[in-house]
DNA sequence: CGATGTGTATCACTACACTCATACACATGG
DNA sequence: CCATGTGTATGAGTGTAGTGATACACATCG
C-alpha cells in the first residue's frame, strides 16, 4: 500500500444510507479516473475501522458494485476495478447525470424560473463547487 | 357532485406507497389542467371506498399535496385545488432549487464533465423539459 | 501446516415508513 | 340543536431496510 489509497467519507446522519454513500464514491471515483481498471480498493476492514462502520456494511456495499460490473473479487487478495470500464465514455457518463439533472429542470420550471435564470443557478453552483 | 370526478388508480402491490400514488396522480391531473384552480377533490372518504384504502391513506396525501401548495383546505367543504400559487420571490425559489442543481452539478464533476458539458446536458434537459 | 489476509453467510436487532381502526373537531343545512 | 358532511389527531400493527456481531470459507505466504 506505498500509493494513496481513497478516502472516503459518510455522514451516518444525513439519511443516505452508508453502504449507498461509499457506493456512490466509488461510482464516482472509477468513473472520474481517479480509480483505474486493475486498482485494488482498501480491504473492508480498513475501510470500516476507518469510518467506524460493521465490515459487513462496506462487504453490502461492494457486492452490490460487483454485481454492477464495477467491481471485480480476486479470492484472498480483495477487490479489484473491473477492466469492462467503457462505461465511461462521455455518453455514458452525460447519461448517468441527466435524471439528476432533469430532476432539477422540472422543478426549477414548475417554480416559475425562465430557462436563463434556471443556468444562472447553475453557473452559481458550478462556480462554488469546481476549483 | 354533477360532473364527473377524476377516478384515481392505485396499484397495491406496486411497490410504489398508495399515499405517493394518490400524490402523482393529482399532481398530474392539476399540471395537465384536468383539475383547475376552484375544482373540490372527492371527499378523503369517496376515494377511500372506491380504493378499498383506509381514510388515514388518503388524508395523508392530501395534506401532503396542502403542504406543497397544490391544494387548500375548506373546514367542512373538502380540498380544493389552489390558486395558481405564489412561489415566493425569485431568490426563495432559486433557493429552493439550489439544492437540486448542487446535486447534479457535484455529481457531473466527479464524473469528470467539465463544466461545459455539464452545462450542455442543462440546456439539453430544458430543451426537451421546457415548452 | 499455521498465521494472516481477503470477503461473506447467517441471524438478531433497530429504526422507520406505511397502513389502518378508532375517536375526535369543525362546518353546513334542516 | 341535531344529522351529516368535511378532514385529522392519536396510537397500534406490520413489513422492511439498514446495520451490526459472530463465525465461517477461501487464498496467500512463511
Amino acid at each position: 500500500m506505498s500509493r494513496p489509497e481513497p478516502i472516503f467519507v459518510v455522514h451516518a446522519s444525513s439519511g443516505v444510507p452508508i453502504y449507498r454513500q461509499l457506493i456512490d464514491q466509488v461510482e464516482a471515483l472509477v468513473a472520474g479516473g481517479r480509480l483505474c481498471p486493475g486498482d485494488t480498493l482498501p480491504s473492508v476492514r480498513q475501510v470500516a475501522v476507518a469510518l467506524g462502520v460493521n465490515p459487513m456494511t462496506v462487504s453490502k456495499a461492494w457486492s452490490r458494485l460487483e454485481a454492477d460490473g464495477v467491481l471485480e473479487r480476486d479470492r484472498g487478495k480483495g477487490m479489484v476495478v473491473a477492466t469492462a470500464r467503457d462505461a465511461g465514455s462521455l455518453a455514458d457518463r452525460r447519461a448517468q447525470v441527466r435524471p439528476l439533472v432533469d430532476q432539477a429542470v422540472v422543478r426549477g420550471l414548475q417554480l416559475g424560473l425562465t430557462p436563463a435564470q434556471l443556468l444562472a443557478v447553475v453557473k452559481s453552483s458550478l462556480e462554488e463547487k469546481s476549483p
